[in-house]
DNA sequence: GGTGAAAAGTCGCCCAT
DNA sequence: ATGGGCGACTTTTCACC
C-alpha cells in the first residue's frame, strides 16, 4: 500500500471515475484507453492504497431537514498533546460535525456543523462544543448559503 | 418532485445507503424492513427528489497530488445583486475551490480551496482569488491537518 | 404495501498472451 | 502488463396479490 506514484493511466481513471461514479468498469476501461481487466486491476490497487478512499452517496442536507450549516471557529486554552488528541477523539464521535481542521492563524480548529434548526445549534453548541476539552471560545458563524459544496478534486 | 416529507422507511433507507453505499437494493430492503421492489420505488422517487443528490467517489487528497487545504475569507467592496452573482458564478468554475458558503459574520464568503503545494496556491491567489468580481480582500489560513471531513449527515 | 420472475447488464476472477 | 470469457450476481422491469 505504498505512494507508489499515480501513472497516467491511473489519473485517467480517477478522473473518469469521479465524474461518473457509477459508471460500470467496462465502460470506464472505454474510456481511459485500456480493457476491462488492466483498468479493473488498477481500480482495485488504488483502492487497497487507500487513494479511492471510500463511495459516499450525498443528500441534500436542506431536503432531509438540516438546513442550518455552520462554521464554528474554536479557540483552545491548553495546547498540549493530551489536549489535542481528546478534543480530535471527540470531534469524530459527534456526527453533526462534518469537517474539522486544525489551522494555522487565529482560530486552532475550523468546524462544519449542521443542525435541523437554530435551537438545536445552540443547544449543540451548549451541550457539546462548549464542553470540548480545553477549549476556550466559539465563534459560530452561519451560513446563509450554500454557493458550492462538492468532494470531486481537481485533477 | 415535491417537499413530501420523509417518513420512518424514507429515512431508514438513507441512513442505510449512507452507511453501506454500494449494498445491492436487495439487501437494503433487508435492512430497513421493507421488500425489493417498495424500497427500490422509493429509492427511485427519493433520487427524483433530488433528496438523493449524487452518488461521488472520494479520494484521499494527499495520495492524489493535493496535499495543502485552504480557508479563504473573503470580503467584497461592492454588494449589489450583480457583483454576488458573478462571483458565485466564477466559484462554480474554478475546480480547486470544493467548497464556498456565503456567510453572516465579519467574512463575506468562505471558501475551501485545495492546492498542490504552497506554490500552486499562491497562483490560485494571484490570479483567480484576488480577481473575483468585487473583491476587497482575502484571508487565507492553511489548515494543519484534517481532523475530519465525510458527507455523511446526522439522520 | 408484497411476491415472484425474468431480461439485461455487471462484477469478480479464471485463463491465455 | 493486456485481452477474453464465463458464472454469479444485481439492477430493472414486469405482471399479479
Amino acid at each position: 500500500m505504498q505512494p507508489r506514484a499515480l501513472d497516467d493511466s491511473d489519473r485517467r481513471i480517477l478522473r473518469a471515475m469521479q465524474s461518473h461514479p457509477d459508471m460500470s468498469v467496462a465502460d470506464l476501461s472505454g474510456i481511459v484507453g485500456l480493457s476491462q481487466t488492466p483498468c479493473w486491476r488498477r481500480i482495485k490497487r488504488l483502492e487497497a492504497e487507500g487513494v479511492i478512499a471510500r463511495r459516499a452517496i450525498l443528500f441534500d442536507p436542506k431536503k432531509v431537514g438540516l438546513p442550518i450549516n455552520v462554521l464554528a471557529h474554536v479557540r483552545l486554552q491548553r495546547h498540549d498533546e493530551e489536549t489535542l488528541e481528546a478534543l480530535e477523539r471527540e470531534t469524530l464521535e459527534h456526527p453533526e460535525i462534518l469537517e474539522c481542521f486544525s489551522m494555522s492563524g487565529e482560530s486552532d480548529y475550523v468546524m462544519r456543523v449542521v443542525a435541523a434548526d437554530m435551537d438545536a445549534y445552540e443547544r449543540f453548541l451548549k451541550k457539546v462544543l462548549l464542553h470540548l476539552p480545553g477549549i476556550a471560545s466559539v465563534n459560530s458563524s452561519f451560513t446563509l448559503k450554500t454557493v458550492k459544496s462538492t468532494p470531486d478534486l481537481p485533477l
